[in-house]
DNA sequence: CCGTATCCCCGTGGATACTG
DNA sequence: CAGTATCCACGGGGATACGG
């Protein structure tokens, strides 16, 4: 790599990143992924405690990271049934790195929302 | 803080992640700031590059990058108009971090395929 | 307890045509 | 050259109701 800060390496992986970002870039998918970093949860366990969030789109995010191999789900063949979520080793990866946009978010509060002010007055 | 990989420090930092993942998480976001990791370039040599972009979503994309202090555009009022489009500082840290999320993908290509055939499977 | 199914609104993103 | 304007298809995401 000559240039320090390429980030495409090929097709295949340009299109893995961008689907990758649009995931977590997803409504609920950081907070779903934050809820899961200290240790696993269950399904109504996690819609209690990311109220309001509904039982459909709460769903929908676990699938999409599950799909993605971030987090995984366990059924436990029990009456009343349970279902435990946690998050991969790749899953936490991920987020480490995601702290790091975290950092930069929190550095640059305040140029985002100049920036935002700007363009309100276009 | 207790808790290392911990994300959220705030309501208004956690909006702040949320739209900016969500803005990277753009189409064409991320390949347009890839393009200007450079130099600064002008509208339609990134046209060029990027095709095929429509006119539509590279206008979008670079309004949007700019409402939140990712990139800098600037009108040199000759004839005809020269517009140019360059990364903040801002911008080009947040690209490095991206970077960094790149290669989480890069190092998780096979897992991310496995993932999605067995999810498919369902 | 852990979901699906249905309905509906709205924003993203594409194609095409037109303008300062 | 550097955009706007318009139209349209699709999927994200919310509310609510029902099922295993």
């Amino acid at each position: 790599m000559a240039e320090s800060a390429e980030i495409v390496e090929s097709e295949e992986s340009c299109a893995a990143l961008r689907s990758i970002l649009s995931r977590v870039g997803e409504k609920w998918a950081p907070v779903v992924m934050t809820e899961l970093v200290t240790e696993p949860r269950r399904f109504n366990e996690l819609r209690r405690r990311l109220a309001p969030i509904t039982q459909r789109m709460l769903t929908a995010t676990l699938r999409g990271l599950e799909s993605d191999g971030l987090i995984t789900r366990t059924v436990h063949p029990t009456v009343p049934p349970q279902v435990e979520y946690g998050l991969t080793d790749a899953g936490r990866e991920l987020l480490a790195i995601l702290s790091g946009v975290a950092r930069w978010t929190d550095r640059h509060l305040d140029a985002i929302h100049t920036a935002r002010q700007a363009s309100r007055g276009r």
